[in-house]
RNA sequence: GGCGGGAUUCCCGAGCGGCCAAAGGGGGAAGACUGUAAAUCUUCUGUCUCCGACUUCGAUGGUUCGAAUCCAUCUCCCGCCA
């Protein structure tokens, strides 16, 4: 049985309108997913969150694995029991900080050494341990463990991370997860379109429920990340759900939304709100900044959030100049509305068949 | 009325003869942030014709090659005593 359905396709783009099933619930498509690294989207309830309308959320191996560890979080009965989220949940496989903490790395062909970021210790990752920690922690989806290459990277060496993340995927699938956990492999290889084209056929052989576009936005210039997208998604399975890792910014969205992606997440909407700035329209506006000082309107007049229909920039730019706690939860929950609300757009436009429409406007 | 202490660049506050346009905070400004070691980090914050010059450290005058720093007077503050 398969756990995604397209319900339309867009008629002059890539773009699809579908629904992907977890064993907690229907996710509409294409979908933003917030990141909740260490068992909480940092600043939001559960409750709250529910409410914003989040789908699904991420959560993160690594940063479980070290706090509060693999005992503790199969006592708790797994991370949805932990954390009291009931809704979906993706779990990323510590692949990333493989790449973000390569200070503290030694790999193998079988995984990676680590030195623990927090106190040192060292400890080991491969896709046995990442699939393992993934099966306690109870994940609705499951990530393939990878190696995610930077930019720039030489085509030798994207080439011979290509070859080991191979190897882990193949590893990745092998392991046994716990009934109806879904498993997606990671197509990598770097900013080259040969190796791209070859990842994505080589994984397509295998039979993943999805397919994620992994080591891109690594500081690369937007056009090129593009570029890979129009090497990479023709070459994935259209019948299953691709996602699009750490990714990004509206534009850039709405773009890969526009070349067959369905699946998002990124930080940007949590961090940039605890450091001050607002999405409105296109762009964001810091806050925080002393020119609103006394602006007494909300952060965006045509936003529905909780935050804008309840405070002003004036009254939000001084919970953040002096430290209190609830301006970086506003912002955080006018962002993330703003996200999930520019999701609801994009889906209902690829229904009414004017995507082209919505995407000119984020040009 | 007498005796002490003090006045520093937007604010607080170091400095106590040259290395001072003057530490450090705060405030302000600009920027960064993309599968979260981030409620974080970076830069700037006297003026200008800006790799150099000019004007600043309560006011005025003085000592000195040279003063925010020493002396005198004055003006305001803050203690204590009558």
């Amino acid at each position: 049985m398969s756990c995604f359905e397209i319900l339309k396709s867009s008629s002059d783009t890539l773009a699809r309108r579908g629904r992907l099933t977890t064993r907690r619930g229907t996710v509409e498509t294409p979908v933003f997913m917030p990141v909740g690294t260490r068992a909480t989207v940092k600043a939001m309830s559960p409750a709250e969150m529910e409410e914003l309308g989040a789908e699904i959320i991420l959560g993160n191996t690594y940063h479980l694995l070290l706090k509060p560890g693999l005992d503790i979080m199969a006592k708790a009965g797994g991370l949805h029991k932990f954390s009291n989220w009931k809704r979906s949940i993706l779990t990323d496989s510590g692949g990333f900080q493989v790449f973000s903490l390569s200070k503290l790395r030694k790999i193998t062909p079988d995984g990676v050494k680590f030195a623990s970021h927090i106190d040192g210790s060292r400890f080991f990752l491969g896709p046995v341990e990442s699939m393992n920690t993934q099966r306690v922690l109870d994940s609705d989806i499951v990530m393939a463990f990878d190696e995610c290459t930077p930019y720039p990277c030489t085509c030798e060496a994207a080439a011979k991370s290509l070859a080991l993340t191979h190897r882990w995927e193949r590893m990745s699938f092998e392991q046994e997860l716990n009934p109806g956990q879904l498993r997606f492999g990671i197509v990598q290889g770097a900013m080259y379109k040969d190796l791209r084209i070859h990842s994505a056929r080589e994984l397509a052989a295998i039979d993943f429920d999805g397919y994620s576009i992994g080591g891109l936005s690594v500081g690369e210039p937007e056009e090129l990340m593009f570029d890979m997208l129009d090497a990479t998604t023709p070459e994935m399975p259209w019948a299953k759900p691709r996602y699009l890792m750490g990714v990004g910014t509206p534009k850039q969205i709405v773009e890969a939304v526009a070349r067959g992606v369905d699946m998002f997440d990124c930080v940007m909407p949590t961090r940039l709100g605890r450091h001050g700035s607002a999405f409105v329209g296109k762009d964001t506006i810091p806050v925080k900044a002393g020119r609103y000082a006394e602006d007494f309107t909300p952060i965006d007049e045509n936003c529905s959030c909780y935050a804008c229909r309840n405070f002003t920039k004036a009254y939000i730019r001084h919970l953040f100049n002096v430290g209190e706690i609830l301006g970086v939860r506003l912002v955080t929950w006018h962002n993330i509305h703003y996200f999930l609300t520019l999701m609801r757009r994009i889906r209902a436009a690829i229904e009414n068949d004017t995507f082209a429409e919505l995407r000119r406007e984020f040009q």
